[in-house]
RNA sequence: GCGCCCGUAGCUCAGUGGAUAGAGCGUUAGGUUGCGGACCUAAAGGUCGUGGGUUCGAGUCCCGCCGGGCGCACCA
């Protein structure tokens, strides 16, 4: 599938998909414009200063559910432009948000508010509950159309933005080490949280095919063939000695005949045939645990093709004609200190060969020429040195920085028994990605990574990752939703049904229903926020939470009650719906939603 | 030396400038004649590295200092 056709098939919906707090957001915007038409609170100076004031309207679900359903700061955020105290300010916007229920209730036509309520508190905190129909309404939409469920719907008629996301793109000279884990599964997760948010999505993976690296690779593999032992820098994990008892006939043929001559870089002379032979089994093998962690790649470009497809002289040429050139001591340089850089950069050698950095700019330019709206890279902090590098080379290409983007992942030390495990691809000494995750589990793996800021550096305990128990706060999440199916099951295998309609049941505060229900229904959200940051803790946070409020639930109401058909029939409606949010977002999440455990 | 990132509970980590700084693990004390105890309730545990500043309000923004990581190539 393609990712315009993946971002096709992601199934949306315009109730579904709009955050309540959207809905809020709007209704404290007319309120605010009805107390200034009606003369209550002064009106900005300047139309342009109300409508910057109403756009930049925050609501928030407050820490505490005293404060209500949904809270606003707007009041004390105005209060220098209104010239007025916060609290004058919120009480009027609480006025005219409750004449507008009373409007609406009484009106007949038309949709009823999202508010039901509104109180000032604090400093001028506005506090506002929900109309409990919204609630209802909303948990009977989720359970019609469950797969639409965590999926923002459009807002306006805004064009789908593309995006191209670049990560892991480990050189092919060995397999993935439990190093490369942390780029794999971020760059997947915010993948799949901005196609949730309705961008349509590109996953990329960059590599070497030829050059230094392929090279060493090329002799080592070549050196153990012939019964030597492999040299200082080679590579010496025992996979090359693998890949040097299986090159097969044709191989060795095609390189014994290679020739200074030939047509390409990858068979010029034999430790190229074997290097280019040797790196492809590689990157083979490299997809392949790849699709084992859930994560798949639309695009693998490899840095050979950005030359014979001519991207490279493409964008040097653009670059020369833009003055942003210079030739310095034989070499060609990049005149990078004008875009604010430290120092200028070479792009091609005196030796007539092109840098990395000269690839990344014939990189840039592909890209771009395929229609991305948006580039991200998601690299080790290690890189972050290039950043503004190419960053300075895509502005040079007339495209603006904003629309590059660098998201920077810190290391993780991988500690077992205490003691920090050392990685090194050449000397051989690392444990790959695959022992890793057959140690762990795909979903604990992710689970890991996806709760933990990707800027923070981060010490994974093995132990405490391969631990099946409650150590493990993924199963605690995958328990919850087992526990909920298991609930649905008993309720079907008693004959009794599943109410058409919540109804009233989440409307009583007091009840153990309507919490949950709140929960429930924060996902659109959530995912909101994750696509905003690029950052997914806050999918695996609400997935506890939405568990935790589950098992609070689970305690004080009793669900398939034979004694009270009506009530059990609209708390199995409610178990549905909170099966669906806790479902979508592990599955945001690309963790499994077990109905038995 | 210069630049970037980081410093939050015993441990591992959350925390779009907002209300009493949170979660899991660990520790302590309890809970199942009820739909899954891989569960629940409660308690103890914090000078948010440190000193200033900005403002109605700072863990969050700005500056200095301390501590840790990374980067400063005609390397890849």
């Amino acid at each position: 599938m393609t990712p315009a056709e993946r971002a096709a098939a992601l199934p949306r919906d315009p109730f579904l998909g709009t955050p309540v707090r959207h809905v809020v957001r709007d209704a404290i915007g007319r309120a605010v414009r009805r107390a200034i038409a009606s003369g209550v609170l002064p009106a900005p100076d300047g139309a342009e200063a109300l409508e910057t004031l109403i756009r930049g309207i925050e609501v928030e679900v407050p820490a505490s559910s005293e404060h209500g359903d949904y809270a606003s700061n707007v009041a004390m955020k105005s209060s220098k432009l209104l010239k007025r105290g916060p609290a004058q300010i919120a009480a009027a916007i609480a006025d005219e948000l409750r004449a507008e229920a009373k409007e609406r209730l009484h009106g007949g036509a038309g949709s009823l508010g999202p508010i039901d309520g509104a109180e000032v508190a604090g400093p001028g905190f506005l506090n506002m509950r929900l109309r409990a129909g919204l609630l209802a309404d909303l948990l009977d939409a989720m359970i019609a159309a469950p797969d639409a469920w965590g999926h923002l719907a459009p807002e306006g008629s805004a064009a789908t933005t593309r995006v191209n996301v670049e990560f892991v793109s480990a050189n092919p000279t060995g397999p993935l080490t439990v190093g490369n884990a942390r780029g794999a599964f971020v760059g997947d997760l915010l993948a799949r949280v901005l196609e949730a948010a309705g961008q349509e999505v590109t996953r990329e993976y960059y590599f070497n095919d030829f050059g230094e690296q392929v090279r060493r690779l090329g002799e080592s593999v070549i050196a153990l063939r012939d019964g030597r032992e492999v040299a200082e820098d080679g590579y010496k994990g025992d996979y090359v000695a693998t890949l040097a008892a299986e090159i097969p006939p044709e191989v060795a043929d095609r390189a014994r005949n290679a020739r200074e001559a030939a047509v390409s870089e990858h068979d010029k002379d034999e430790i190229a045939v074997i290097g280019a032979w040797a790196s492809e089994r590689i990157r083979v093998g490299i997809q392949s645990s790849l699709a084992a962690l859930g994560v798949e790649f639309d695009v693998w470009r490899s840095e050979g093709s950005l030359y014979t497809e001519g991207h490279v002289e493409r964008a040097v040429g653009k670059l020369r004609a833009a003055g942003w050139l210079e030739e310095r001591d034989g070499a060609l340089w990049f005149k990078s200190t004008a875009f604010g850089d430290d120092k200028d950069r070479v792009i091609k050698k005196s030796t007539g060969a092109y840098t990395y950095f000269g690839s990344d700019i014939g990189y840039i330019e592909e890209k771009f020429g395929r229609g991305f709206d948006h580039l991200v890279y998601v690299w080790g902090v290690d890189h972050h040195g290039t950043v503004a590098r190419v960053r300075n080379a895509g502005e040079a290409l007339g495209y603006e920085k904003s629309r590059m983007e660098m998201l920077l992942v810190a290391w993780v030390r991988f500690v077992r028994d205490g003691v920090e495990m050392s990685m090194s691809k050449r000397a051989g000494t690392f444990v790959t990605l695959d022992d890793l995750l057959e140690e762990i589990g795909v979903d604990s793996a992710r689970w890991y990574f996806a709760s933990r800021s990707a800027s923070t550096a981060i010490d994974f305990d093995i132990e405490a990752a391969t631990a099946r128990n409650s150590e493990n706060p993924v199963y605690y999440a995958q328990y919850a939703h087992a526990r909920m199916q298991s609930i649905l099951r008993k309720a079907n295998a008693e004959g009794m049904t599943v109410a058409a309609e919540i109804g009233d049941l989440v409307d009583d505060l007091s009840r153990p229903d309507a919490a949950l229900a709140r929960v429930v229904v924060r996902l659109p959200e959530v995912v909101e926020d994750a696509a905003a940051h690029h950052e997914t803790q806050g999918i695996t946070t609400y997935a506890s939470e939405l568990a935790a409020a589950f098992s609070a639930f689970y305690r004080d109401a009793k669900v398939v009650d034979s004694g009270a058909p009506e009530l059990s029939a609209k708390r199995l409606r409610l178990v549905q719906a909170a099966a669906t949010s806790l479902a979508a977002s592990l599955r945001l999440l690309g963790i499994s939603a077990p109905a038995e455990m």
